[in-house]
DNA sequence: ATTAGATACATAATTTTCTTATGTATAATT
DNA sequence: AATTATACATAAGAAAATTATGTATCTAAT
């Protein structure tokens, strides 16, 4: 089951946050394949949502990169900055506490 | 604490069919209020939002409705049709599976 | 050797969906 | 009498994803 696309709206930012703190940094077509394989393949970011996404948190100071060439291929690697790391703990926190409003709400019992 | 917009979206239909599925029928101004209590303000959903998305699901043929008069006041009950009640199993089943992903996503622990 | 698939970036046009603002009207409360 | 709550609706604009397209390199298979 791939999930709807309206389901991942609003999630990309704090996925892409979490990634990055736990690995430090990546680049983007890395985060496509660590997040579809970490998802059994439920999740699948496609290039179109991540990219503006990745360059939206740099512009906005969230994210900072480091270009480097593997042969003559482009990575850009993408890691948190210093208010990237607040921002990011404040989405979690935020997320989770969302998670446990909807589970009350849609009266949905944990799978302890 | 209310939550961000972009946290809430994707899940609005959701929402509505749950709640239309517990409740048998509402109408739209007692959906905003219901799920404001039930969250304790932390889900505040607006009309302008509200409106339109109800109208989308009539027109898909996923909720009915019925019109009341309070006095001279109308009321527009919504309810699901036969379609609307499979959607509703599916939409929170896609919903609870899509949580436990993120969940582990986001290795956050159930707060049992 | 050539083709196909995977890696790796980027962006533009369109669509979808929400926000914000506005509008109308009745009923209840202060 | 004025304000707040109830109750609907929609339009303009903004935000964000989808879909499609484009460029280019590297690897594996035929």
């Amino acid at each position: 089951m791939i999930y709807s696309s309206e389901l991942i709206k609003g999630t990309l930012k704090t996925i892409i946050l979490k990634l990055l703190k736990e690995n430090k940094r990546m680049y983007g077509y890395e985060i496509t394949q660590t997040v579809k394989e970490l998802t059994q393949g439920k999740i699948q970011l496609t290039e179109g949502a991540l990219y503006p996404s990745l360059h939206a948190l740099e512009a906005e100071g969230i994210l900072v990169t480091e270009t480097e060439y593997i042969g003559k291929r482009m990575r850009k690697y993408y890691s948190l900055s210093v208010p990237g790391k607040a921002l990011t703990k404040e989405k979690i926190s935020e997320f989770t506490d969302f998670m446990e409003t909807m589970r009350f709400l849609l009266d949905i019992k944990p799978a302890v």
